[in-house]
RNA sequence: GGGCCCGUGGUCUAGGGGUUAUGACGUCGCUCUUACAAAGCGAAGAUCACCGGUUCAAUUCCGGUCGGGCCCA
């Protein structure tokens, strides 16, 4: 006995800084995988995160708890990869690079455009980096992967030729979604609704008869492509209209201007005067219909977002002019009946928030409405957390309808690895393995050609080359989820590490929030199938979403952001940390907090909410409900480091007290719930009860009892209180890696994060089948209050009191913990 | 419109057919007891959203209503 070895009074931010800074600056390989260690592998398929800037604190925080479920796999001794990858690829980052420059990106030579996007990037990766280690994340940060670097790509690439050589990708001309001013297709997945006002005009149309109808339409400027006009078949106002022509009210080119009226289930009769025109393509209703009715569609949008030909006088206007002008026109002849400001939900791309219009384009795509069962069928095998989440996943996939387009025509993306001949009959793809830029080289050495139509491999390229005229290299690139519903493949070995894939595949976990599960986790799935037909994971783990304090989307419109790293600093230096964040009724709300720092951060989240829940992220209830704990767990340490360690902390004393033995096995109760816990990638439970173990139980109630054996040097005692402290710091070390390193290298010179064996309960035998401990705890609770009661200090002696019966083999020292006279 | 989640002391939250309904924050009171006042102990505070149903018994199960949220169309 003598100081404490902890030396510090109190937890700190400045302390825990300076903790971090050691734990990432001499390289150590503590969390470096290594698959050859004869362990069971289990590879974490982490959510790149697509560097913008600022680190959403709710993915922070979603962060953290993989880390803990890494950390916790490891303590299981299992050889465990938690890559550490950064989604680079995508829109996102050529917005940013226009928005910076003030240019648009096809104002550039695609060369130097590329060349900004990579600086710009790199520079928002590594404070990317920063805040990974600041919140203590156990990545193998050496092994960091970057989705557009060229051996990420190469892989991307590989699987697109290997799915094409299968007959899995196939390129068509089909309608497409499209973003005119970003000017590239989208998928469904990608498609967001907004809101807005839109005018729906009443029009005149008359019929071949000379019969006046009217049809309600938010379109106007696509009366031109208009295919076919539809009632509803039990619609007995307009029965006997079908089968008969109308005239369109607008002038056209290059098409007739009658169409037939005919009949279709989807017309709504109470919409409007209940007659729709069906045009190619307003909405994705009339691509139904046309399909359905076997209609040839009109092209009246070009790539632009401008009208075409057909359109007559509309010609080379924009959509939004062409509307007007076209209202006015209809407006002068006297064929508008009437117009109505309507709310409306229009569909608008994710990324530019721009109107979509559906284009018939060619382009790739991935086959899969033909394999959705299947995919279903081996999903059954992921044992998801929660259960519920499976839901989502579900429900996507029983709307999907159509397959997935995954050519994009932008350039920050992995291009598409083909060459067309000069007939463009052959392509021509690379070996596996090898990056390439079609826009910018020819095929490699090793390069195949391809009938494009059959898929029939007709010869080496080398040996070819003379017969196939001047190449044209395919400039469009990947849809980014072709690179990221491969990360799974990648992380555990696809094409590069064979042997580790035999073993990690299945990968052991996915971790991700809810709001992706339609594409990252979808999409994934679906290669899983096409490629190797298996189910992606063992586990998947979806979580909810961070909120602002009152439940909200955090967004920057909504002025109710809080940034990561200004909880993980609140407190360093003496800085306190203060947000201004708008309110439910739209008024100011300045929130404060003295400290928080990356452990009280973790383990807020560990504890505050159940996998699967949304959860509310206040600063204020950090600090006040878990940083508490972490002080009452640091005094602790501290309280017990003033003890000698016994040498050997594995050997059971053969002269344990009775309060020793019941603590002892309070704890093995304890180990094996966590031991459970982190086997079911349950982090809430786990770390509930290791959170009032150690701030109930062992501190409130242990050690007020054998603090009098402690300070008399009894060696029981310090080996009971040290042998529970030590495994206690190892099971709370997956939360709280910082705080447990400092403590338990300093005390038992050894770091609990570095320990690869879960504890085990000691076999120590204690009477269990009575309420012991709960007994315990009234008792003491009754003595404290009548101390209370009678005004005396706790520390002061006290008569009257009668040990309880069941509590005899405790008579000795409850009465001499409490100083019953 | 569909799916899912959530309504429990002032606030946040656990639980789950029979409980004195868990814990935290806040409030109040007492105590500077050789780890801890950045603490401890104690106290007050809840018709478990509402309406029906099942049941000997409902806060818990079922149905509905209302309210909040997210995702999707």
């Amino acid at each position: 006995m003598g100081r404490p070895s902890i030396e510090e009074k109190r937890w700190s931010i400045d302390l825990e800084k300076r903790i971090q800074e050691n734990h990432y600056n001499n390289t150590n390989l503590r969390y470096s995988f290594n698959p050859n260690s004869g362990k069971e592998i289990f590879v974490i398929d982490t959510p790149p995160p697509y560097p913008s800037g600022t680190w959403h604190i709710g993915a922070v925080a979603q962060y953290s708890m993989i880390d803990v479920i890494a950390r916790s796999q490891r303590l299981l001794g299992k050889e465990v990869y938690f890559p550490w990858g950064v989604d680079r690829n995508g829109i996102n980052i050529e917005f940013t690079v226009e928005k910076n420059t003030g240019r648009k990106m096809k104002t550039y030579e695609r060369q130097e455009f590329l060349e900004l996007c990579a600086e710009t990037i790199e520079e928002y990766t590594q404070s990317m980096r920063n805040t990974a280690k600041r919140v203590g994340l156990s990545c193998d940060f050496e092994r960091e992967y970057l989705t557009d670097a060229p051996n990420y790509r190469a892989v991307t690439q590989s699987i697109f030729i290997e799915l094409f050589k299968e007959g899995h990708i196939i390129e068509d001309l089909r309608p497409n979604l499209y973003d005119p001013v970003e000017g590239t297709t989208i998928a469904d997945a990608e498609v967001e609704r907004m809101s807005r006002a839109t005018k729906l005009v009443d029009v005149k149309w008359s019929t071949e008869d000379g019969e006046e109808i009217i049809i309600s339409t938010t379109r106007p400027e696509l009366i031109c492509a208009c295919g076919i006009v539809v009632v509803h078949p039990d619609d007995e106002r307009y029965k006997h209209l079908v089968g008969k022509k109308v005239k369109l009210p607008v002038s056209v080119k290059e098409r007739e201007n009658f169409v037939q009226i005919a009949t279709h289930p989807s017309v709504k009769s109470e919409f409007g005067s209940g007659i729709l025109m069906v045009c190619s393509f307003g909405d994705q209703n009339d691509v139904a219909v046309f399909r359905e009715l076997g209609l040839t569609p009109f092209q009246a949008i070009d790539l632009d977002g401008n009208m075409t030909s057909l359109a007559g006088p509309l010609e080379g206007m924009t959509v939004m002019d062409a509307r007007e002008f076209v209202i006015s026109e209809l407006d002068s002849k006297g064929l508008i009946d009437s117009i109505e400001e309507k709310m409306q939900d229009v569909p608008v791309s994710e990324r530019g928030k721009n109107p979509i219009e559906i284009i018939l384009l060619k382009e790739w795509y991935v086959k899969q409405t033909h394999i959705l069962d299947r995919v279903a069928e081996l999903s059954e095998e992921i044992t998801f957390h929660p259960p519920r989440n499976r839901q989502f996943l579900i429900d996507w996939m029983e709307n999907i309808t159509i397959d997935w387009p995954i050519s994009r025509r932008r350039w920050y993306h992995t291009e598409i690895p083909i060459w067309y001949d000069s007939t463009e009959t052959r392509i021509i793809v690379p070996p596996s393995g090898i990056y390439v830029r079609p826009w910018d080289e020819e095929p490699p050495n090793g390069s195949v050609v391809i009938d494009r139509n059959t898929r029939e491999i007709l010869g080496n390229y080398d040996e070819m080359k003379s017969e196939l005229g001047d190449l044209r290299g395919e400039d469009k690139v990947f849809d980014t989820w072709m690179d990221s519903s491969n990360s799974n493949l990648f992380v555990s070995g696809y094409l590069n590490e064979p042997d580790v894939f035999s073993r990690a595949f299945p990968t052991g976990l996915r971790p991700q929030g809810k709001e992706i599960v339609r594409t990252w986790l979808y999409y994934t799935l679906l290669k899983s199938t096409l490629l190797l037909d298996k189910p992606g994971f063992q586990h998947v783990w979806i979580d909810g979403l961070g909120m602002d304090p009152w439940g909200r989307k955090m967004s920057k419109s909504l002025g109710n952001g809080i940034d990561a790293d200004s909880v993980l600093e609140c407190g360093a230096g003496g800085r306190t940390g203060s947000w201004k964040v708008k309110g439910p009724e739209g008024k100011q709300v300045h929130l404060t907090a003295k400290k928080i720092g990356s452990e009280c951060f973790r383990l807020w989240k560990a504890c505050d909410a159940q996998v699967g829940d949304d959860f509310h992220i206040n600063p204020e209830e950090i600090e006040s409900r878990y940083f508490g704990v972490l002080s009452k767990l640091f005094n602790v340490a501290r309280f017990a480091s003033q003890f000698d360690v016994p040498d050997d902390l594995s050997a059971i004393p053969n002269d344990l007290n009775v309060e020793d033995k019941w603590i002892l096995y309070e704890f093995g109760k304890l180990l094996t719930t966590v031991n459970e816990s982190w086997n079911n990638i349950d982090i809430y439970n786990a770390t509930q009860s290791i959170k009032s173990f150690g701030t109930g139980i062992l501190a409130s109630h242990y050690l007020e009892m054998v603090k009098k054996r402690l300070y008399d040097g009894n060696n029981s005692a310090a080996w009971t209180i040290h042998r529970i402290f030590r495994d206690l710091m190892t099971v709370f070390s997956p939360i709280c890696p910082l705080f447990t390193h400092h403590i338990s290298s300093t005390i038992y010179g050894t770091s609990a994060v570095d320990i690869r064996s879960h504890p085990l309960p000691l076999k120590i035998p204690f009477n269990e089948d009575s309420n012991i401990t709960e007994d315990i705890i009234s008792f003491n609770a009754k003595v404290w209050k009548a101390k209370a009661d009678k005004g005396v200090s706790l520390a002061a002696p006290i008569s009257g009191i009668d040990i309880p019966e069941n509590l005899s083999e405790f008579e000795g020292i409850l009465t001499a913990m409490h100083k019953i006279e």
